[in-house]
DNA sequence: TTTACATATTCCCATATAGGCATGTATTGT
DNA sequence: ACAATACATGCCTATATGGGAATATGTAAA
């Protein structure tokens, strides 16, 4: 199988960094399609087909005025991403907790003796059959 | 051009579903490969090169026990990803604010009697010259 | 060493891109 | 009605993909 498409979620939808690009410049408010064009750079037809792929992930939305075509950046559908990335939060503060306590633990070191410590990190929250070693 | 490798960048790499799977499943704590195919309902071959790819990028660390290869999700990886995504957060709430006041006006509106206001939005953030016409 | 096990890598291929370019379509102005 | 403007769409191509099957690599056990 190939890659999944661009349009079958906004994960895949954003992967593209322009896409990325003209979410952010629609965020702050609505802009007619040549605006971008300029913006970001690129000719209309391929800013034209990333919009289309945006919308049809429902990360922008459109009203026309006159001919123009005025897109803005449906923040809402961005939500899920943040929440899905927000699950991993508590994980890297937690490494960011172990690197402080490990810096302070060396200096307490260096200020004192030494100490011989295993470095165990005791986890296993699976709760699988493991053949582990010691 | 193609499509951008999904080792460019993490927002490439997690495009993949499965890849997200794999992420989700080594947050917890560090796993063997043999583990996350069972887990995930892939071949090994296949998850061997999702795990590349997640190498690749760095969202995922190894760690060799025998003859074991112990991955773990590196949360810190995601990090980037959680923050492009709230940038986008004041903008959501916004939208429910809207939603909310909507909601709330319309209770007003039929508890007294009618009164014709303009559905203005009032918003025109982006400084450029605009030629829009009343 | 030979064998068994755990992973990684290679080869093959149907598929979907992202641009570049040309053209279609809707709307406004003369 | 006709020309001009603002977008959207269609066509073409090099490129990268993800899965399947087969194979290579590396470590441990016999």
């Amino acid at each position: 199988m190939a890659r999944a498409a661009t349009t079958s979620d906004p994960f895949n939808a954003i992967a593209e960094p322009r896409r990325r690009q003209i979410l952010t410049f629609l965020a702050v408010g609505e802009r007619p399609v040549g605006e971008i064009v300029v913006a970001i750079g690129l000719d209309q037809p391929s800013v034209s087909k990333h919009l289309g792929v945006l919308r049809e992930v429902g990360l922008v939305h459109v009203r026309r005025n006159g001919r123009l075509r005025m897109y803005r950046t449906n923040a809402a559908a961005i939500r899920p991403l943040h929440e899905w990335t927000g699950a991993f939060e508590r994980y890297w503060q937690h490494q960011l907790n172990r690197i402080k306590e490990r810096a302070e633990a060396k200096m307490h070191q260096s200020a004192r003796g030494r100490n011989a410590a295993g470095h165990d990190s005791s986890s296993n929250p699976h709760p699988k059959a493991s053949k582990e070693r010691p």
